[in-house]
DNA sequence: TATGAATGAGGATTCATTCAT
DNA sequence: TATGAATGAATCCTCATTCAT
């Protein structure tokens, strides 16, 4: 019936309006930092209205990591899906992973930084495994090009899950140095140098000459 | 006068109980997860005798910092002092890095964690001062031995500041994900693995061939 | 008109409904503990539907109090109406209780334990006093073949109305004794031969020898 | 040292200042809905501070049981040491009991009242032990009185540890049936005039003619 | 210098009840 | 009549910091 349907409508845009008030709160405070009272004012709810649509603070912030991962694997994808060769194809994604990193730098900052204890009574399994997944995903993703690059002799030969890590590891562990005002401060170079820097530097040392 | 000598002694000693003590709770529970309370019991004083010393929590964990970094800047120097090419005392830089970050990665995590507001009313401006100053030698040390490398034809030539910060993030950047316990459910290498992968693959990239 | 009674006749049937639900959900989880949200669930309505015919939490719950001594005084109206003497009248009352007890056990804690400020504004009078009325009724039925049974010389010469409170809360008492996790690891004797042996007790004891 | 014992001192009297304000607020609102807010009001502390003698509110509730008991079986135990035979020592019993009931009638019923789940991680596990040892001591000197008595041929011969649960729940039961508003209506005999009734019942019933 | 008792603001979560549709 | 989304008051507990002794 279409009054399901709207409702289900109207269900789906307010989760999305929570989710949206809760990345910038998030992104503001991090998780610690951020109270339910404050995404729900944000999203012009009551603090009540904010635990119908999600069992937990936690909850939230796994919803919004979820959303976070989906939206890069989307344009991962585009990237895997260019032709071009395996290098265009790697730098590609260098390139989504750097557009995200642009794109909600606070957000992931405090994926980053969350701590947390047992999430299985806070957090439902399914948004729980939901996240797990895509990240795996990503690394798999990662992990296929490189190897394929290998094997027809384009990248230098590694050992493709460390370095996987390793990048992976360095455009976070920047992000959170730059981010850090006490770091900011030492910083001779801004983010998106660095950035540009790092992308060049692996692209052209993974390259066989 | 004596006493005056001895009371600064004894003094200094105190600050260094509470530091050892709250080295170990900051590891254990990150900044926010560890209580005044429980740093003054495992250092044996009580509360009130904490905030003899300290100003505050904030004051106590940057004095943390602080003393990490100092520990950092002392075996770097022996690194620096070291007979052999620049090379060799970049590679012992990185190696006394990797060697603070398998010695206290449970409190370089809650560092990078750290997530705070306004110092200027927490933290005494000497502390604060201190720990960016140390950073800043840190900087400055690493970046010193990669510009003489560049220029007596052992390095690449590449941005320095810029390749410094890539490796910093990068080390610290493995540290956080391979200890997230999410991520540690994706890993294929252990932290050892990953980190002397990084530690060759920046060396022989770093080399002009 | 016709369809004035079928709509009375489906009011009622959707309250036994709700009632048939309440009465398992305060039974499993106490007043307090029970909430509007499962019993509409378990009777298969929406929250909103449960306030159409209920004014409250504490009008459900008397509600079924009352329905409840409805079923007791039923069952009782039959018990003295058995032919037979006096004593076995009194007895049938007693195993009508007994019985009440033991179908019930959970809701009848339910409401010796339920507590409950002013009930003016959340129940509707008319519930009120047909509670009140019943348990007037119980007790006036116990006291009739009490005195009666006394004036014939078979009962032994007590203060009837006291004999009756005493009576009634011993049982109660027992029900709630027995019940508590507590109680339960001291308790040596079950509730079926508690009730047994009260049964007995009171019996004999009462009886003219 | 002086300065220790003040402390000591100090503190026990403090929580004995909680409880006694504790005391009269459950016996006032009953467990659920007294606040510990209140509480600590009533004590002229601060909520923080309640927290410093008692771990959560449960520790409380039952630290105030523990004290109930203690004051029981303080006088039960005068009463078995009164010269005089048994039957004027389970008289006296009896007694105690009643006068704790008249002492402490709310709190009491209060405890009757209390429904809680799993204590283990809101109580110190001595708090909880203490109090079902007194629980075991008040049964088993009442068993014995009653047993001793029975031997003796002074009693009739029934189960005891039924008697005993009978007993106490009648007690008990008329204590709640008594107190709650809606029963009070109907009864026709005051709360000490049943005590009274059922102790004479009690013991003449129990006398072997 | 040292103690530890006291404070009180702060925050996640629940749930009876209302109301627009 | 029926729905279920929205409200917001209510409550337990924590912990950094202060202060009288």
């Amino acid at each position: 019936m279409g009054t399901k349907e709207r409702r289900a409508r109207e269900k789906a845009a307010r989760k999305e309006q929570v989710l949206q008030a809760a990345r910038e709160v998030f992104a503001w405070k991090g998780f610690e930092g951020a109270t339910v009272e404050e995404i729900a004012a944000r999203a012009e709810l009551s603090k009540g209205a904010v635990y119908l649509y999600f069992r937990s603070k936690e909850e939230i912030f796994l919803s919004m990591w979820r959303s976070t991962v989906d939206f890069f694997v989307e344009q991962a994808e585009q990237a895997l899906n260019l032709t071009g060769g395996l290098v265009a194809r790697f730098a590609a994604l260098l390139d989504v992973y750097i557009g995200l990193l642009r794109l909600y730098p606070d957000f992931i900052e405090a994926i980053l930084n969350w701590k947390h204890g047992d999430l299985k009574e806070k957090v439902s399994a399914e948004t729980y495994e939901a996240v797990v997944v895509r990240c795996l995903h990503v690394h798999a993703s990662l992990l296929k090009v490189l190897e394929d690059g290998m094997r027809e002799g384009l990248f230098r030969r590694v050992d493709a899950p460390s370095f996987i890590t390793m990048i992976l590891g360095a455009f976070n562990g920047v992000l959170l140095m730059l981010k850090n005002p006490e770091h900011q401060k030492m910083a001779l170079r801004s983010q998106d140098e660095v950035y540009s820097f790092m992308r060049d530097y692996f692209l052209t040392t993974l390259l066989v000459k």
